[in-house]
DNA sequence: CGGGGCATGTAACCTGTTACATGATTAG
DNA sequence: CTAATCATGTAACAGGTTACATGCCCCG
């Protein structure tokens, strides 16, 4: 949906190869975007046919080691595309079904699993604030420095949120049952969010 | 990943048609996952040859109604499936790739698109609040609802997150800038996220 | 009898994932 | 010479989306 926008972003950011991109999606884009380097030659071929990119093989270093280079058109292309309006796509949240599920059939041992999930995110979450500490000193106040400081902000915002989930739904599972309940109960009638 | 038993939860809370599925994914499963009615009988189809759903034709009602009903080997399935470990899947969001691009190339109008999101997200997050008030009273025990009631606090929490986020993205892209910039100045060298 | 909603599907396509294939350079 | 790393790809598949096809029943 994005991946040739993204590309653009980073070959204007630096003109690189299909290499240098796989790894720089694996550090700089890597929690709000990924790609496999499959995906990125594949589109980076596109992004040629369409006449926004220009590859140029380097014949000093290695091998065949195309260079990609953004062109006018798709510089244009991407300040069209990010004006673009698109409604924010739908959550697809796995846990949320496995909660659904714990809550029709009855305890699972869910906890675990979601015990193991908070370690993640809050391993994530002290990762993230110390590149903000390291990265983005209070005065800064050039824009483009400011927008890339909102997007960590982001990823920091994320985590905490499934921080906080992650312990209420704790707090839930772990809760003592009155009995060893059987299967599952009248788990009919779900109230549910939505509906309106 | 996980429709299969995003389905059988759905149907253990009531047996029904694919056609009724679909409407009840457009209900109460929709904010954390979504299913088309051809993928719904695409996965029925399977679940029954799997042997874990069984579907009997309605002959009372409309012509070539298909009831799925849930078999113990899909019930076993779905509490394996529950306790099962799994990675958080990364995200993938479209509008940071915006940030970051409009950051590369400088202002793009991005500001209309991120206030009309933010009234989309304020609007979501009224309604699930409403409905907070409406099906969750303050004094449920009952393991299962407490359960509902946390997946629709996600919703409340990740809504939240989202309202935060625009108007933060805002007050930076709202701001008078000193000149008219150019198209791109030194926005080289990425310090963004990650690495570690 | 014709249109609209109920109900079930098929086919084609796009994106993303996994596995495999190839060659060139460099370090030991 | 061999193994590791750099570097570019192909092929097959799985999940999800869009468009199209089909038939029934009820209402006017």
């Amino acid at each position: 949906m994005s991946l040739p926008h993204a590309l653009l972003t980073a070959l204007i950011e630096r003109p690189s190869s299909g290499f240098d991109l796989a790894a720089r999606f694996d550090k700089s884009m890597a929690y709000f975007w990924q790609a496999s380097h499959q995906q990125i030659y594949r589109e980076l071929a596109r992004l040629e046919e369409a006449g926004w990119v220009q590859s140029s093989v380097d014949e000093s270093g290695r091998g065949g080691r195309k260079v990609y280079e953004v062109l006018a058109a798709g510089r244009e292309e991407l300040r069209r595309w990010v004006a673009e309006p698109t409604d924010p796509r739908p959550l697809r949240e796995e846990l949320m079904v496995r909660l659904r599920a714990d809550a029709a059939v009855g305890p699972c041992g869910l906890q675990h699993e979601i015990a193991r999930r908070l370690a993640l995110h809050q391993a994530q979450l002290a990762e993230y604030q110390t590149i903000e500490q390291r990265d983005f000193a209070p005065g800064n106040d050039h824009r483009a420095q400011r927008l890339q400081h909102l997007v960590l902000q982001a990823g920091i915002l994320m985590e905490s949120m499934w921080c906080e989930f992650s312990e209420r739904a704790l707090a839930i599972l772990n809760e003592p049952e009155p009995e060893a309940g059987a299967g599952s109960p009248a788990a009919d009638q779900t109230p549910g969010p939505a509906s309106s």
